[in-house]
DNA sequence: TTTTGAGTTGTTCGA
DNA sequence: GTCGAACAACTCAAA
């Protein structure tokens, strides 16, 4: 059984399928530390990842043999060690996982063995929901209708009963990395179930807050579902039951998840180039000093430096915050959209390839059922409308915690606003909006 | 086959 | 202060 993105032993498909193939013979569960997937994540995304498998390694009973390096050759080179006939995977939907398994696959068939593939880390495998000829959905409301109409299905219960097989040589989880200031909080399958349990206590008003940055509304389990943790399978199952405005609108939540990844694994070339190229030859600005303001949360906009000082603090972001910076980055800063979403994949613990790609591409106007390109987000409206007390900025700019309630959002109309060191605006808003509309007008022809 | 209406997330302006 | 209109272009399904 080798693990990928699916740390759990519960409602695990592949899991039950090596168990039933081993049957007595017993089975190995393995994980690889790939390069390829360690580089560009961050040392949030790698701590939970750590982490998450010392969970799993405990639930296997220590059973778990972390190895390093190209999947291509440690896969195979260990089957053959334990002499499997098969090797057991969750099938992987985005475009380096599905041609590292394809490698993996030739690698092991050049040895008799098999690649066996079971399930995927979403409800309804990516490519599955179609329209009538056979082609995916380039937007969101038919997609989730089709999607409902296939139905998720029911989860596949606990873990299996199996003997596994433990004694060879590996390397262990590594150490977590310097976590440079950031705060995780628990990670493991149980930390999983737990949350989501209280967050169903809550669920019924999660269609407002989920709106409310300053409130603890949203599920917070991206990361969870990133690393499998939990399927979205069980959490549609446990919903099944729930009506009414809040559980209905988690469940859209998540169908989005499911909606990036089929547009992702039907467009794997979306995951580098616009998903519609009308807006390819748009003038961006090269990246400079004012990507740096914008990385490190100081551009003068307490909405924005708020959103970007709680990534580096927690490796999360808001939703909210992340369109609101997102907006600013490329229609305030006009910056291509893709320098944002690998600084990004690089702070997010839960950085998601498809969902991470095809939100930034959604506010940049290039993506599947994109904003209008005129929808620019005003930073500071935004703010009043969403943090009205301006809880969430004096959260994480402590330069703004002398100024109560909204003035937080607009220090400029303060005497004493920049008494404690904020910083002035790097551009102004209303004429960057301008300049933006105007480089969408000359690419519109 | 063609037409029509609806569609995650916003802002600004003028009445 | 509130409200509606305008700000495009395209996908998809129903009529």
């Amino acid at each position: 059984m080798w693990f990928r993105r699916d740390l759990r032993t519960a409602d695990h498909p592949a899991l039950h399928a090596a168990a039933a193939e081993a049957a007595g013979a017993g089975v190995l569960p393995l994980f690889v530390l790939d390069d390829a997937l360690l580089r560009p994540a961050g040392p949030s995304r790698t701590a939970w990842l750590f982490r998450s498998l010392r969970s799993l390694s405990a639930s296997l009973d220590g059973a778990l043999l972390v190895r390093r390096g190209d999947p291509a050759q440690v896969v195979p080179a260990t089957a053959a060690e334990v002499g499997a006939a098969s090797v057991h995977v969750t099938a992987d939907a985005n475009p380096y996982g599905r041609r590292r398994d394809e490698a993996v696959a030739a690698a092991l068939a050049a040895d008799g063995r098999r690649l066996v593939r079971t399930g995927t880390p979403y409800a309804i495998g990516p490519g599955t929901v179609r329209k009538a000829d056979g082609s995916g959905f380039a937007v969101f409301s038919p997609f989730a209708r089709a999607w409902a109409q296939v139905g998720p299905p029911r989860p596949a219960g606990p873990a299996p009963e199996a003997e596994l097989l433990r004694g060879l040589e590996g390397e262990g989880v590594p150490d977590d990395p310097d976590l440079e200031g950031v705060t995780l909080p628990e990670v493991s399958e149980a930390a999983a179930r737990a949350r989501w349990r209280q967050f169903l206590d809550g669920v019924g008003t999660y269609a407002e807050d989920r709106e409310r940055p300053d409130r603890t509304g949203t599920s917070s389990l991206s990361a969870h579902l990133k690393y499998g943790e939990v399927h979205p399978r069980t959490l549609f199952a446990d919903l099944a039951p729930l009506g009414g405005p809040g559980p209905e609108t988690f469940r859209t939540e998540l169908v989005w998840r499911e909606f990036y990844a089929d547009v992702l694994w039907r467009h794997p070339g979306s995951a580098r180039e616009h998903y519609r190229p009308e807006l390819g030859s748009m003038r961006f600005d090269p990246p400079s000093e004012l990507v740096a303001a914008w990385e490190e949360g100081r551009t003068g906009y307490p909405f924005v430096d708020a959103g970007m000082r709680q990534m580096h603090a927690e490796g999360w972001m808001h939703n909210r915050l992340r369109m609101v910076v997102a907006s600013f980055l490329v229609k305030d800063l006009h910056v291509d959209w893709r320098v944002g979403a690998r600084i990004f994949m690089h702070w997010l613990r839960d950085g998601d390839l498809a969902s991470n790609n095809h939100g930034w591409q959604w506010v940049a106007g290039t993506g599947t059922d994109a904003a209008p390109y005129f929808r620019v987000f005003n930073p500071v409206t935004q703010g009043q409308k969403f943090d009205p007390d301006g809880e969430y900025v004096r959260r994480y700019v402590p330069e703004l915690r002398h100024l109560p309630g909204k003035k937080a959002h607009a220090p400029w109309e303060h005497p004493d606003g920049y008494a404690h060191g904020y910083p002035q605006r790097v551009v102004d808003h209303a004429a960057e909006r301008e300049e933006a509309l105007a480089r969408y007008a000359e690419v519109r022809g």
